[in-house]
DNA sequence: AAAGCACCCTGTACGC
DNA sequence: TGCGTACAGGGTGCTT
């Protein structure tokens, strides 16, 4: 799943098409555009040239022309990947953005759960998310706040977008095994160690993933805009790793549900 | 405020 | 081989 270092990934590589102009548009899932009206999507797009891209949490925000601005939520299954002129259909492709200079920005997604909103505020669609774990305001002193003022379990929390913008369920489990707390920790009985340790845990995870491009999983396919796969993957110490030694202290990951949510995590190193 | 759940979707895994 | 069913997962919205 696109979490906050696929995202940025997608952005840099989404780069390359700044200049661009949009000769093109078309939607072939309606409901994968959230606003405007389809018809009316195509309509403020086309003509348009891209200025710039950027990111807040899992949102790709790309500033067009004219004061629009395209935003994309690649929910569980989406792919943002700037293609060649002359490559063949792609049975998930929701929408297409044809650019002057033969390219196509072609979003996929197979589950249906992305979504694209253009908009003139974006912050209408950002503003109710929480700060930037990468971000210079994103401090400890401000974890320890947030989590202060919290008493749910840390899982949910920090996937939470409204509290933290950007963890998934990947970094979320990754982090909290790097900071050795307990998912089902409650966020207002950490100790002041712990939560030094939950914020560096949670930044140099997203720091190094962004570094690897990413975390591709071989049975879903995450690739960035140049649809290369990220390798976070090798990376990963608990997701997905049920049953394999901890690399720290080599008892074997366990999988429990936390919120509906399968979350990974070392029983030995974690303590409830 | 926290937590549980239904819902939106479809590929995949699994049981028969 | 093929069918039905459960499940995963990000996010939203509703209910308790």
């Amino acid at each position: 799943m696109p979490e906050l270092p696929e995202v940025e990934t997608i952005a840099q590589g989404l780069r390359e098409a700044v200049g661009r102009r949009i000769v093109g548009a078309e939607v072939r899932w309606a409901r994968t555009i959230a606003a405007p009206d389809p018809t009316v999507f195509v309509q403020r797009l086309v003509g348009r040239r891209l200025l710039g891209v950027g990111r807040r949490g899992k949102w790709l925000v790309i500033r067009l022309e004219g004061g629009d601005h395209l935003l994309i939520h690649l929910g569980m299954s989406g792919r943002l990947v700037l293609e060649p002129e002359g490559v063949g259909e792609e049975r998930y492709a929701r929408v297409l953005l044809m650019l002057d200079d033969g390219r196509r920005v072609r979003f996929s997604d197979p589950r249906k759960f992305g979504r694209a909103v253009l908009t003139v505020d974006p912050e209408e669609v950002l503003e109710g998310l929480g700060p930037e774990p990468l971000g210079e305001a994103f401090t400890p002193e401000r974890l320890r706040e947030m989590l202060a003022g919290r008493r749910a379990r840390l899982k949910p929390l920090l996937l939470n977008q409204r509290f933290l913008a950007g963890l998934g369920n990947i970094y979320t489990d990754e982090a909290l095994w790097r900071a050795r707390v307990h998912p089902l920790r409650r966020s207002d009985t950490l100790s002041g160690e712990e939560v030094l340790r939950l914020h560096r845990a949670i930044r140099e995870v997203l720091a190094e993933a962004i570094d690897r491009r990413g975390t591709t999983l071989e049975d879903r396919g995450y690739v960035g805009a140049d649809g290369r796969p990220g390798t976070f993957n090798r990376e990963l110490a608990v997701y997905g790793r049920v049953g394999r030694p901890c690399p720290r202290c080599g008892t074997p990951i366990e999988r429990i549900v936390v919120g509906g949510r399968g979350t990974h995590l070392c029983p030995r190193c974690q303590q409830a």
